[in-house]
DNA sequence: GTGGTCTAGACCACG
DNA sequence: GTGGTCTAGACCACA
C-alpha cells in the first residue's frame, strides 16, 4: 500500500501519516472512503499493529480520517481549510529548511521554483 | 545568537545546525569569518557544551565550517555545490510533504509559490 | 568480542569503527547479522554506552551497518563500492605513511609486499 | 618546504615528522644535511615553533635527525633497521586499517598491490 | 584557550 | 528493549 522506510529517521507511523495525506491528494485513496483497519493494514504492511493505530490516532487528530464506531474509519469528507496558525509557521520553518538545503546542494532559484512546481503538478487538483 | 525552541521535537543540536546554515546564506555569519569557540557559544545559549560539541562536528561533517586545530572554528570558505543524489532525493521529500501540509491548509499553488519565493528572497542575503 | 586497547592514542569508539569493519570483511560478522545493542556491548566491553553510540553512529554515517527502529542494529547488506575521490587520497597517503615507516625499520621492497599479501589473505574471510 | 593540512585530524606536529621523513627517503634531504633551525623553519611555514620544536624532538626521538649543540640540526648518517617489535605490530596494523578501508572503496587485490607498488617507486632507492 | 574523548546518569520516543 | 538526546563534570592533546 505505502512504501515505507524503517531506517529512515521520520517515525514508521509518521511515514504512514505523512502518505495517507499524499494519496488523498492524488486521488488514490478518495473521499469518504473506507480505510483499511489497523489489524488489516498491519498484516499488509508487516508492521506491528500498536504502529498503526499510532498513525490512524493521528490523522484523526488532524481530521484527516474519521472513525464511525462499529463501521470503521474513513477518509474524512473534507479537508480543512482553517489556516492554523501554528501549522503555518511550522510550514515556513520546513520549507525554509529545505530551501536551506537546496541551496547548499548548489541549486538555483529557478531549479527550487521548477522542483515545487513539479511536485505541485503531481498532486492532482488545484481546488 | 540563534533562537533555540528546546521543546520542539528536533534536537537542539541540529536546530543549531540549520540554523548556522541559514545564517551563512543570510550573510550573518561571512565567509572565513571565526565561530564563537564551543564552551563561548555554550554558555550563551545557556547549552551544554557537548551539545554544541555535537553541533559542530554535524557542521564540519557537512563541510559547512572547518575546526582548525588550536585556532578555533571557522565559517568553510567555499561550500561545494556537489548534487549528490541521495541528498536530492531527501530533499524532494521534504518538499513533497511540505506541499502536501500546505495543501490541508488551504493554501493555492499561488500561495505556496508565493510563500517559496518569499524565503529565497529572504536568503539571498542582506550584507 | 572486540580488543580494545584503552591505553592507545587513537579513541575507543574509532577502535570498535575498525574492529567492526574488519570483522565484517572477514566473515566474523556476516552480513544482515543483527549486532548487539548499544548497551549490551557496552556491558560486555565494560565500556560507557555512550561511546559505543557513538562509534554505532560513525559506522551508520559509513553505512557499514543499519539501525532499525526498535529493532535493533544490522549490519549493512550491502557496502557501496563508491570510490570517493577524497578517501582515496586518503588511503594513498595512509599507505604512503605505513611505506615511509616501514622503510624505516629496516623492510625491503619484497618484506612490504609480502606483509601487504598476508593481510589480505585474512581478510578474505574464513567462512 | 612541506606542505601542511591544519585541518587535518593528525596533528601538525606529526604531519613534519611524516614529511621530514618521507622527504630524507626520496633524496630531497640528504643524509648528513643540515636541518633548518626550529626558528626559520617556524617563520617559513608560519607555525608556531612551539609545534615545529615538538616536531623535532619526535624526530629526534626517532633518530631520524640528530641535534648537535652550537651546530645545529642534522639528518641522521644512518637509519636505523631493527625491528623494533611494537612498531612493527604498530605497522601491521596501520597496513591492516588500509586495507580494510580500501576493501570498503571497492578496490580489487590487484589495485592495492598497485597502489602500494607505486608508491615504493616513488621512494626512490631499494637498500 | 581550542576542540576531543570519556564517564555517569537521566529522560524520552519508538515499536 | 531499542536507540537518541541532553547534562554534568573530568581529563587530555594541541598550538
Amino acid at each position: 500500500m505505502f512504501k515505507i522506510d524503517p531506517r529512515s529517521s521520520t517515525p514508521i507511523y509518521l511515514q504512514i501519516v505523512e502518505k495517507v495525506k499524499e494519496n488523498i491528494l492524488k486521488g488514490i485513496l478518495e473521499l469518504e472512503e473506507k480505510m483499511p483497519s489497523v489489524r488489516e493494514l498491519a498484516k499488509m504492511m508487516t508492521i506491528n499493529p500498536n504502529t498503526i493505530q499510532k498513525a490512524y490516532a493521528e490523522l484523526e487528530r488532524q481530521k484527516v480520517i474519521v472513525k464511525i464506531r462499529g463501521k470503521g474509519t474513513f477518509v474524512s469528507a473534507d479537508y480543512n481549510g482553517k489556516k492554523d496558525e501554528e501549522r503555518m509557521k511550522a510550514l515556513k520553518d520546513l520549507f525554509k529548511k529545505g530551501i536551506v538545503e537546496a541551496r547548499y546542494l548548489g541549486l538555483k532559484k529557478e531549479e527550487v521554483i521548477n522542483m515545487i512546481e513539479n511536485i505541485l503538478e503531481e498532486l492532482k487538483g488545484d481546488k
